[in-house]
RNA sequence: GCGGACGUGGCGGAAUGGCAGACGCGCCAGACUUAGGAUCUGGUGACCCCGGUCGUAAGAGUUCAAGUCUCUUCGUCCGCACCA
């Protein structure tokens, strides 16, 4: 029976269009039902469209979310729009537009972008993070967290970017530059409104020991946290009442401090400065080191540079000897104590240190050559000139030295994190305002729920100015308003919320995302929550999944989601890159625009390529024939309507095992995210369809079922075309039969000493007590000749193998 | 330096310790065609005396059997980094 050519442009805006009719993919209100929460990080909707590594993500969880609905699960798998940040804002000073026009209308690009695409989103709960009723909920949490401690202001060292006139958290500094516009960063101080994410740290560290993250990710995270133990110790100086406390995770060492230093920025400088000769040096010391921002002074590769601070020195508690002060910038006053002992023997910056500028090294853990360089092993090393730890391991000395500095009262045990509190204000325009009011009387006063959503002004002049204020700040009638506690004039924070605000919670909105009276009804967030499966890019696991971990982990805290983290599984996806193996930009003219592709190979093509391409979670190089190659596929899939014969039910007999086991193997590795070998299952079964030339309607069910997440517009066409009932996406998931999984018969090696010599069929049954006994018969038999046969391993629908000795 | 991932044909990549290279791309040949950037069929790691030999970054080890496990070395990518 001939068949209507393949026609993707035909069928796929039509089944589009039936899902939207039907609300086909609608999460249902039914909380009786087993839910299942699919989440992808939802885009920056940016001018320049959708990217192919949108539909990676977007079209792995699909299959999943359609999977699960084939399996009986009520399914969320929702869509919205991280729409803050600066590209827009950059575009409409540059343009003279409203940034919410410019979002409004790449809003709607990309809506229309995935529309395309097919994915099976719920597009009735789309959040908006810059809609005065997404960011009214913002600005909510942020007065919660303002209320319970943990959002304050501060004068602080912050890093600048100049060219985008914005304070930049440390996490969007890279290599000391601007992760936006690349241009160098430096510092400068300024109030911040500040999170305490650092009193989060040991939980955002412990509770990845409970959720099911891929390695990498969780690497990360901890890295990021940066948690180490040790002790924070204080040396006497000498002749003085003051203590100069230190952090240190190698008290074992201590015997080895022979002079300390301070971060030129320490107080103690000021406190005892009358006693310090030359304060003068100190104070240039001081300013050069200001000047730099915190990348250069960390910077590895530089020489040590420091100061000896004359007047001052300090007891080792150990020796009980007077060693010098020292100042240098390598020490820096945001981590630890802006003070360290050094130990020159056992440290490789310390001791970089003291052969600059002579200062005496002295070992005392044996085992290297501290002449020749510092000696780190703590695992092997004893302790040597250390008194009473003296021929202890260093891991065991570790141990007692604390304790002995505890018992003396001069130490106490203390963790410490490189994780810093979060720089939570930028001087722009397109944010989230901060919904505070400063009064000369009452100091910070918020604003009272009923007064948000706070909204933002128009403005002239979305430009930020050169005073690094935001440009709020010259909309006089909007920052000039009466306090909200005493009714005396005062001025509202003209600072706004960084873009990872709106993305710290979107995920709890989805659940109730219309809700005006709470971010989400507790009902929804007790069924919907966690996130059963969350994917991302590699580029947010630092900021985004720590952020949002912690805003979640608060709201736990005060009662207002249940479950302890937010996300039970995080997974993440490589990145597409250009056919010639660089990252693809417009610059390098290697960007493929998803628009053309479908209009090119039709978006089921699009998307059974992407997922076909290469292994998930690795950057892989787009290939246009390979994606050509995909078109292919589902050309010979759409002809199997000609080849269904019979009206037997059934698999055809040929194939029964081979229908079987792809239906265990799709299914399989879609949940593990081996999507590549998922479709080769399914390309390798059509093939073996085409070699036998028929199908049977059973056959082409069950084709189309494992492929109908994947390529969802051509199996609901061709579902239809063949007059089956209901519509695909409605159907059951399919089983296997465990019975039919091998053959009856199958092809084993024989191998002769681990060579393949030769190749046989045999029963599938055959155990290892029959493989004995084939190996004394026949050509197998032959195959030993008159050498002596010594094992015979058979392992039982592989292969045969006969070890054998010449006599 | 620390942490993570990894190294397999011309290319993307498959392989619970059990026949390396599934599947796809590309390439070669044939069929069908007025035609082919369509479709179908077959071939495609290297070497070779056509019987085999060698092959998964390099080297060693464990094993009847190693791409897979262990050790050493080299290299690539990602994250962090004078973090005390």
């Amino acid at each position: 029976m001939p068949i209507a050519p393949y026609e993707p442009q035909r069928i796929e805006p039509k089944w589009q269009q039936f899902w939207e009719d039907r609300q086909t993919f609608a999460a249902r209100a039914d909380t009786s039902l087993p839910k299942y929460y699919c989440l992808i990080e939802f885009p920056y909707p940016s001018g320049a469209g959708l990217h192919v590594g949108h539909p990676r993500s977007n079209t792995a969880l699909d299959i999943i979310a359609r999977k699960r609905r084939m399996e009986g699960f009520n399914v969320l798998y929702p869509i919205g729009w991280d729409a803050f940040g600066l590209p827009t804002e950059n575009y409409a000073i540059a343009n003279h537009v409203h940034p919410a026009k410019v979002t409004r209308d790449n809003i709607n690009h990309f809506r229309a972008q995935l529309k395309r695409l097919g994915f099976s989103f719920d597009y009735a709960r789309e959040v908006d993070t810059t809609d005065p009723s997404y960011y009214k909920w913002t600005q909510w949490i942020f007065l919660k967290l303002y209320e319970h401690g943990l959002a304050y202001k501060a004068q602080m060292p912050i890093n600048w970017c100049p060219s985008c006139k914005i304070g930049l958290a440390n996490e969007e500094v890279v290599a000391g530059l601007c992760e936006r516009c690349g241009h160098e960063v430096t510092r400068r101080v300024k109030t911040q409104w500040m999170l305490a994410i650092t009193r989060y740290a040991q939980r955002l560290l412990d509770g990845l020991d409970t959720v099911d993250f891929i390695d990498r990710v969780k690497a990360q995270q901890r890295n990021w946290i940066g948690r180490s133990e040790g002790c924070e110790v204080d040396f006497q100086v000498a002749g003085t009442q003051e203590t100069l406390r230190v952090y240190t995770t190698r008290p074992d060492t201590m015997f080895g401090a022979t002079y300390m230093v301070l971060s030129p920025e320490h107080p103690l400088l000021d406190t005892l400065a009358s006693s310090i000769h030359n304060r003068e040096a100190l104070r240039e010391y001081a300013e050069q080191a200001a000047l730099k921002s915190d990348f250069e002074r960390t910077e590895l590769a530089r020489d040590k540079s420091g100061l000896r601070v004359e007047g001052l020195s300090a007891i080792n508690p150990a020796t009980g000897q007077a060693i010098p002060l020292w100042v240098s910038d390598y020490v820096l006053m945001g981590y630890g104590t802006g003070a360290i002992m050094a130990v020159p023997g056992h440290d490789q910056r310390d001791w970089e240190f003291a052969r600059a500028f002579d200062l005496p090294i002295v070992e005392v853990i044996s085992g290297g050559d501290v002449s020749q360089a510092a000696y780190t092993d703590v695992a092997s090393g004893r302790m040597v000139n250390s008194g009473f730890l003296n021929g202890l391991p260093a891991q065991e000395a570790i141990e007692v030295m604390s304790d002995w500095l505890v018992d003396q009262g001069i130490a106490q045990r203390k963790v410490n994190f490189r994780l810093r509190d979060w720089v939570f204000s930028r001087q722009r325009y397109w944010g989230e305002p901060i919904p505070i009011v400063h009064c000369e009387d009452c100091g910070m006063v918020p604003l009272g729920e009923d007064q948000l959503p706070l909204l933002l002004p128009e403005v002239e002049s979305y430009q930020p100015t050169d005073s690094g204020e935001s440009p709020l700040a010259a909309i006089t009638d909007w920052v000039n308003v009466p306090c909200p506690a005493c009714g005396k004039p005062a001025r509202r924070e003209t600072d706004t919320m960084p873009q990872w605000a709106g993305s710290s919670w979107y995920f709890l909105r989805y659940c109730d995302p219309h809700n005006d009276e709470a971010f989400a009804s507790q009902e929804a967030l007790d069924y919907w929550m966690p996130v059963d499966w969350y994917n991302g890019g590699m580029e947010h696991t630092t900021l985004h999944l720590l952020y949002s971990r912690f805003w979640h982990f608060f709201l736990h805290d005060i009662g207002l989601v249940k479950a302890p983290e937010p996300y039970q599984k995080r997974t993440s996806h490589g990145m597409i890159l250009g056919e010639n193996g660089d990252k693809m930009s417009k610059s390098r003219g290697n960007v493929i625009n998803p628009d053309d592709l479908v209009d090119e190979i039709g978006a089921d093509a699009f998307r059974v390529y992407e997922m076909f391409l290469g292994a998930f979670d690795q950057a892989i190089p787009w290939s246009m024939n390979g994606a050509r190659g995909t078109r292919r596929f589902m050309e010979r899939v759409w002809r199997l309507q000609e080849m269904v014969r019979g009206d037997q039910p059934g698999f055809s007999p040929a194939l029964r095992v081979l229908v079987n086991q792809t239906i265990k193997r799709v299914g399989e590795d879609y949940e593990r995210m081996k999507f590549n070998t998922a479709i080769a299952q399914m390309m390798s079964l059509v093939n073996a369809f085409y070699e036998q030339g028929q199908v049977s309607h059973d056959d082409l069910r069950a084709l189309l079922l494992l492929l109908s997440p994947a390529a969802p517009h051509i199996c609901e066409e061709v579902w239809q075309q063949m007059g089956y009932p209901g519509y695909i996406h409605g159907q059951a998931w399919p089983a296997y039969d465990e019975a039919y999984l091998v053959e009856d018969e199958v092809e084993i090696a024989v191998q002769v000493n681990g060579k393949v010599r030769l190749r046989m069929m045999v029963p599938s049954g055959l155990r290892a007590q029959d493989g004995q006994e084939l190996a004394q018969r026949g050509e197998v038999r032959d195959l030993v000749g008159d050498r002596q046969l010594l094992k015979c391993i058979f392992v039982p629908g592989r292969l045969l193998n006969l070890v054998v000795r010449d006599r």
